[in-house]
DNA sequence: AAATAAAACTAATCACATTAGTTTTTTATT
DNA sequence: AATAAAAAACTAATGTGATTAGTTTTATTT
């Protein structure tokens, strides 16, 4: 196949979410990257077009690890437990990736068609839960986006050191999606 | 006072907010301020210790920007009416100072002491919304969580361009409010 | 008029992204 | 077995940006 073997682009990926998870995604840089594959960095450029490529590429492995996680963990279930599980699902997945985590947030541009593809995808799947809890149409695609301004919102400030107090994360996080849930009627009610 | 007249920290911070909000955080570099003021880079650190501590102003300042808002927008008001109303100052404000609202995220260290006063100031008035609510002590700690995540989420995704569909954003955040408010008392009940 | 302090400047260094052009190595072909 | 082709790696070079060191300029104060 290959006249030469060398770096690949899925072990490129690989390292890129090892730095990006250890040292924060501002630290993958080409030279980095590199350095841990014991290359050159104008090498990188044989696999791909460059950092914003990158970048594009971690956030759409991110996206899929994310709907992937989802998918596993409201298997089985229906409706507000449902949810409540690919919420529970979301955090765990910043929390165990908190770099990747950060490329879904930081994508170069969210135009970007198998980006958007792979957010999409996640939107189907909250919307299918939705489904369950008796909301369709502008409804539920109006939940959809509280659904996920409420996991990525709380994500992103308990990665960032939002969230100083000294109070249980998981307590807060659980109120918050129990008291959406037992609000979300007003999306049937307000349409 | 001043043996010689310059560019002061409020002129480079002003300047440093209109090309954060203009052409987005990442191009406000310590080249591209200093072009804008007229002067070398260098000479920028007579007046800031460099891009991290610039950053960590503009995070400050747009903190202090977001109370006010809030500040003014619930003036007279009591209750939920007031939460929904500092909420749409919130986004409203990540509406008009996109680049400021970004600083606001992207603090290099959320541990920076005067950072944390200025976002406790949003805490606190958030708080004592909360009160007027009937939410205190550690339930209201954990709704003020909740609301920061919803409004921080939802901002930050519309900024990104992460609601990709045709339907109007401000029936979405209205929406999210509404069911979010509906459901509050959850966290009178399960505390 | 001289001293001082603050601000600006130039020059230099370092890190990183990226491009161009060359060499190396493996596979496939003759 | 020798060689042609492809893919990957390399070196060298350029450009941008952050930052530091050291120098010059200029307004204020003495």
């Amino acid at each position: 196949m290959s006249p030469r073997i060398g770096a690949d682009l899925a072990s490129i990926l690989s390292a890129a979410v090892e730095l990006a998870d250890s040292q924060g995604l501002d630290e993958v840089t080409m030279a980095s990257l590199a350095a841990k594959l014991n290359i050159r960095s104008p090498s990188l450029y044989n696999h791909i077009a460059g950092l914003p490529a990158l970048r594009n590429r971690l956030a759409i492995h991110g996206l899929e690890e994310i709907c992937a996680g989802m998918e596993r963990a409201c298997a089985g279930q229906r409706g507000k437990e449902a949810i409540r599980s690919v919420a529970r699902a979301y955090v765990a997945f910043a929390r165990e990736h908190p770099g990747l985590h950060e490329a879904t947030i930081r994508a170069p541009d969210p135009r970007e068609p198998e980006l958007r593809q792979a957010g999409e995808r996640v939107v189907e799947l909250v919307l299918r839960l939705l489904d369950d809890c008796g909301l369709t149409g502008a409804a539920a695609l109006h939940a959809v986006r509280g659904v996920r301004s409420l996991i990525h919102g709380f994500a992103s400030l308990e990665q960032k050191g939002g969230f100083a107090l000294a109070l249980p994360l998981e307590d807060s996080f659980d109120l918050l999606i129990d008291a959406f849930l037992a609000g979300i009627g007003v999306y049937e009610l307000k349409l």
